[in-house]
RNA sequence: GGGCAAGUGGUCGAGUGGUUAAUGGCACCAGACUGUAAAUCUGGCCGUGAGAGCGUACGAUGGUUCGAAUCCAUCCUUGCCCA
C-alpha cells in the first residue's frame, strides 16, 4: 500500500514494528533518514509494537529470562539480546508517536503460575521501559496488561500498571487461539478497570465480531494483520460476510466485491477479474483486495463510532452480525 | 525411403519385471489465517462406493512370465539427422 491510498482509505495511524525493523533495515537506517515518518513517508501518527508478540510468535527461536528476551533471528539465526531498555532505544530510534512496553504474550493456555510469573515480569518491564524512555513529549508510551485468562491476574496487572501512569494502556495476550468465549470474558472484565480517560488498546484484533465487541467493551483501538493476509490469501470482508473471491464460484462473477461498497476497488472491478488476478498471482489482485478490506474495516469503525454517539451500538451489532452471517455472539 | 530418439494420470516429468492407482513440481478444487517467520500453510486431486473394495489405466495390438508402465514383436504417432 502506498500512504496516499492509506489516506484515500481514510487509515488515521498505522503499526510497525520493533523486532522486525531492528533486524531489518536496523533501526539505525531509520533513525539516519529522520525517523519511520520520513522514512516512509508517512505523516499520520505511527504505533510502534515492541516485539512481545514475537516472544509469542517465534516462541521456539527465544530465551525469556528477567533480564530480557534472547532472539535467534528467523533470517539468518543470528543472536539478538532484547531488554526493556533495549527496546526503547529501538523505539526511539525508531520514532513513532506511540511505543509499546516490552512484555510476553503468553500463549494460550498456560498454568497459572506460568502466566502469574510472566505478568509479573512484564509489570516489572514496564517500569523499566518508563525509567528509560527519555523522548516523552514526542512518544507516548503505552503499558501493556498481560495475566492471561485468570482475572485474578489481569485485575493484578491493570492495578500496577496503572499506578505507573502511563499515556494509554493496551490489552495484551488475549486472541491467540482461545475460544471467542473465552476471549469476551477477558476483553469485557478487563476492558473496564483500565482508566476511562486514556486511550484503551487492544492488540491483535480483528474479525468484524471481535471489533465490534471490543468498542462494546470500551476498547478504543486495535490493530491487526488480518485485513492484509487474508487479502494476500484471497479473501475480502464484505457486509454480506466474507468472500472468498479465490473461489471457482466467482469466476463469471462480474460485479464488485461488495455492491454496497465505495471503495476503489469495488468501484472499479469486478469479482471475476481480482480472482483471476490472485489466480495468476500478480500483486494487483492482493492490493485490490487489501485496500478493500482496510476500507472496510476502517467504514465498519466509523459506523461504530456513530453509533456510539447515537447509543444504538448493540442494535447495530445484532443486525451487522445477522448480515454478515455471524449465528451468535 | 533409411538411421537415431521418444510416447506415463489436466500438464511437465520420475519410475526400467513384483511393497505401483503409479515419487515430485505445476495447474485445478477446498479449508485455515486475529499486537506479520504468512503473496503463507493444510487437505483433496482416475471412476464408483460411507467403507473394505470393485472397475479401468503408463500410444495400440499381440506375446513372454506366477506377475509387465517396465522384457519381446508388429503397428501408429512425434522429434532430430541422412537421402
Amino acid at each position: 500500500m502506498t500512504p496516499e491510498e492509506l489516506n484515500d482509505i481514510g487509515a488515521q495511524i498505522i503499526l510497525s514494528n520493533t523486532y522486525h525493523l531492528y533486524l531489518r533495515p536496523g533501526e539505525n537506517i531509520v533513525k539516519e533518514a529522520g525517523g519511520l515518518h520520513e522514512f516512509m513517508n508517512w505523516d499520520k501518527p505511527i504505533l510502534t509494537d515492541c516485539g512481545g508478540f514475537q516472544v509469542f510468535s517465534l516462541s521456539e527461536l527465544r530465551t525469556i529470562t528477567e533480564d530480557g528476551v534472547e532472539f535467534r533471528s528467523h533470517l539468518d539465526g543470528s543472536k539478538h539480546f532484547f531488554t526493556p531498555e533495549k527496546v526503547m532505544q529501538i523505539e526511539e530510534d525508531l520514532g513513532a508517536d506511540i511505543i509499546m512496553s516490552f512484555d510476553e504474550c503468553c500463549p494460550y493456555p498456560s498454568t497459572y503460575e506460568y502466566t502469574k510469573n510472566s505478568m509479573e515480569r512484564t509489570t516489572r518491564w514496564a517500569i523499566r521501559c518508563k525509567n528509560s524512555h527519555k523522548n516523552i513529549e514526542k512518544q507516548a508510551l503505552f503499558g501493556i496488561i498481560q495475566g492471561g485468562f485468570y482475572k485474578d491476574l489481569r485485575k493484578q496487572s491493570v492495578e500496577d500498571l496503572v499506578k505507573l501512569d502511563f499515556p494509554g494502556y493496551a490489552v495484551g495476550g488475549i486472541s491467540v487461539g482461545e475460544p471467542k468465549e473465552e476471549f469476551l470474558d477477558i476483553l469485557r472484565y478487563t476492558t473496564p478497570l483500565m482508566p476511562e480517560n486514556k486511550p484503551r488498546y487492544l492488540m491483535g484484533v480483528g474479525t468484524p465480531d471481535y471489533l465490534i465487541e471490543a468498542a462494546l467493551a470500551g476498547i478504543d483501538m486495535c490493530d491487526c494483520v488480518l485485513p492484509t493476509r487474508i487479502a494476500r490469501n484471497g479473501t475480502a470482508m464484505t457486509w454480506r460476510g466474507k468472500v472468498v473471491v479465490r473461489n471457482a464460484t466467482y469466476e463469471r462473477d462480474f460485479t464488485p466485491l461488495d455492491p454496497e461498497c465505495d471503495c476503489y476497488a469495488c468501484k472499479n472491478y469486478t469479482r471475476a477479474y481480482i480472482r483471476h488476478l490472485i489466480k495468476a498471482n500478480e500483486i494487483l489482485g492482493t492490493r485490490l483486495l487489501s485496500i478493500h478490506n482496510l476500507y472496510f474495516l476502517t467504514k465498519l469503525m466509523e459506523r461504530v463510532r456513530i453509533e456510539i454517539e447515537n447509543d444504538n451500538l448493540l442494535n447495530f451489532k445484532e443486525e451487522f452480525y445477522k448480515k454478515y452471517g455471524y449465528t451468535k455472539e
